[in-house]
DNA sequence: CTAAGTTAGTTGCACAGTAGCACTAATTAA
DNA sequence: TTAATTAGTGCTACTGTGCAACTAACTTAG
């Protein structure tokens, strides 16, 4: 009977099975820099990349997660401390060549958070300059951390997404000046508020001040979890 | 050594690993309708959603398969004999819940390709109606197709898409006639004209009649295998 | 206390893309 | 010969944004 089971697996169910594992991009703001957090891999002889600089991620664990998108919740609260972060996936990567333990697939996910007060063990931040990411990552995280600011590129030009590097309450000049860090070029102040109003995205609360002490509204989102798409992109018009 | 390795392994790769699967979903455009292409899965006891239809697709053959995108190439071309789709990725599912089996996870990608001549064992249309896809689907594939056509009918709005679903040579007015398909609503001729040219999509190749024969210019695409995206999205401004 | 500087937020004008619609030209069907 | 059909063009109005100047509220230097 037993046998009789394993038999029929045999040609139903593949005996191989890739590596499975999530990784996670997760970007936030410090300085007026887009930041990306990175892990140092163990130091041990046992493993691939020791010592490397690599995205946050593992093994998915089939018995303790329920699917990829709660792994990756988990192994960005071990990094990070927060619990309701804005995550998207960025796609799958999957082949013979980019593990040297065998065939490999990874599930990668991307996530914008405010600034934690503190990282957990061996996480540090790495500022994204002009010109991409010059540190050589560990596997082809390289390749996966491209796709992620990509794909961040991309919908920042048409959706809210920047909300989620700022706390619950912000203005919107800091609000713009997200906008601006992660493309890296000035926006009309003017069509910037437009857009903002067009969109409903935000509502106002109270008073405060900023920086240098001018006073300005504070606003909240409307959606707190939910990024919002504009009907436009920012126009390239004079940019090229 | 042998049993050395075998223990330090397993603390590092995990022992259990998840079912790694692709699956396809390819589109086309029969009769003035988007259509689907699917499977009907084996009627074997052995075999979980028997009798029932599925997206095509399988499991990763970790022998074979360089990667998951020459995967899903290979399960197309044997599906519809088509060599040089388009495709590209939607994301990927994975979980406990979806497969009875054990923990899976799943690849999925999009592809479209003009109506192919025939089709390959056990692959039939389901055309897509207005409201969706009714058919209950094997797996969790409902969703999977559902969120393949989300991608298609926004990156619609904005890219050059639909022309991957005609032969290399067709009309201005085939094309626009493919978009209006896909979303489900006319669009002003003129403005997608200019649209069309503005994003410099095809060349002029020479004459022929179209269906009720009446003369008309045929084009090619300028890059036949890449997408082309447009600046700005087809404006709801009426629609609304 | 005053003047200069800084920043939030507004206003007005010009321009580009396209929605909406009318129009021409080439062909087929009656 | 006339009506119908469809490819392709031309014109106007409207909308969002680029651009730049402006006001108002506050801080800082002297």
């Amino acid at each position: 009977m037993k046998q009789e089971n394993s038999i029929q697996n045999k040609k139903i169910l593949p005996e191989a099975r890739p590596l499975t594992s999530v990784d996670v991009v997760i970007f936030t703001v410090l300085d007026d820099r887009l930041n990306v957090l990175l892990v140092i891999r163990p130091n041990t002889t046992e493993e691939p990349f020791a010592g490397m600089q690599a995205l946050p991620g593992g093994f998915v664990n089939v018995e303790s997660d329920a699917d990829l998108e709660s792994c990756a919740l988990r192994k960005l609260h071990q990094k990070t401390g927060v619990k309701t972060p804005y995550l998207e996936q960025v796609g799958s990567w999957g082949g013979k060549a980019r593990d040297p333990r065998g065939w490999s697939a990874t599930h990668v996910y991307f996530s914008l958070i405010p600034p934690p007060d503190r990282l957990g063990e061996g996480a540090v931040w790495l500022p994204i300059g002009e010109h991409g990411i010059k540190t050589r990552l560990a596997f082809d995280h390289n390749v996966l951390l491209e796709a992620a600011l990509q794909r961040l590129r991309s919908k920042v030009e048409y959706t809210s997404l920047p909300a989620f590097l700022l706390p619950d309450e912000f203005t919107l000049s800091e609000l713009q000046q997200m906008y601006e860090v992660i493309l890296e070029r000035p926006l009309e102040k003017s069509a910037f508020r437009t857009r903002v109003f067009a969109a409903d995205l935000v509502k106002p609360v109270n008073k405060i001040r900023t920086g240098n002490n001018r006073p300005a509204q504070l606003y909240r989102l409307k959606h707190p979890r939910k990024a919002v798409f504009f009907p436009r992109t920012f126009s390239p018009r004079k940019s090229d």
